[in-house]
DNA sequence: CTATAACTTAGAGTGCGCTCAAAGTCAAGT
DNA sequence: ACTTGACTTTGAGCGCACTCTAAGTTATAG
């Protein structure tokens, strides 16, 4: 799995890779979502590939709505080792019914949303069909 | 559909009912998203039924990730009348596009996640066999 | 009549998740 | 040797959506 073969990533590169602002992308390792880059003897940070899958994981967790409170927790039991395999299925299990809730509130919404667009549209129809029959001065001045 | 027959809601009673905080409505008046609430000579807001439907609806809109500015703006053009029903379809229709996108990587991730827990859970099984055969000490603990 | 509870306003404060700025280091090109 | 550009750190700043505070007014119960 450790793609130690592959040259190691700029963070520039990452940056561009994963859609992530280098800022971001520091920000993330300072607040400890992201754990020990390697760094060229300059000091500039050298992602893995194993870096990036992390990354692209976390960008997963984010834009589902969890908190980066929540990602620090799970990241933590992570490194902790295998015994904290439960714990993590306790916290992604928790997150999934979330997700499943805001997937249905979504879907609730979109259809209320739906229906209005629809009458919307038949307004407008109507509308239209006025202005042809009197051929009024148009009122969307 | 104004039902002026049934008696207005003080700011508690409809923040009991929209799940909302007093402080949540009277900002959102404030901010031009609820406009002109009826007021007891007291100088207290009384709540009509359709303010209600409104609130609901705003609810609708912010639970599905539109920003209030958005939110300002699909107001304003309600309350500027008919004229404006092309524009309010326009951004009802972004707004849709949005939300099923979001649907879309819920979905996706609810599908990554879930592959997660699935793995875990094979994981804490392989543990509890090895603890089964072994009868080693619990590392719950 | 008085106490207290419910409301009013304007404005300040909070928590989140970035995002930017300043000052410094390091490497490469001319 | 010097400039340019990519990076480094620490800490400050920002936009959003609330959320709370303080000071004042009004309504209600005993």
């Amino acid at each position: 799995m450790t793609d130690t073969l592959a040259q190691p990533l700029t963070i520039r590169e990452v940056a561009e890779r994963t859609d992530l602002s280098m800022h971001t992308l520091r920000y993330y390792e300072r607040i400890g979502l992201i754990q020990s880059i390697d760094r060229a003897p300059s000091g500039h940070r050298r992602y893995s590939e194993d870096d990036i899958g992390w990354i692209e994981f976390l960008k997963k967790l984010r834009s589902t709505g969890m908190p980066i409170r929540e990602m620090k927790r799970y990241a933590n039991l992570l490194w902790q080792g295998d015994h904290t395999v439960g714990e993590r299925r306790a916290l992604l299990e928790t997150h999934r019914k979330r997700m499943q809730a805001q997937i249905d509130e979504l879907n609730d919404c979109l259809s209320c949303i739906e229906w209005k667009i629809k009458h919307y549209k038949e307004f407008e129809t109507m509308f239209f069909a006025d202005y042809e029959q009197e051929t009024v001065a148009s009122p969307t001045a």
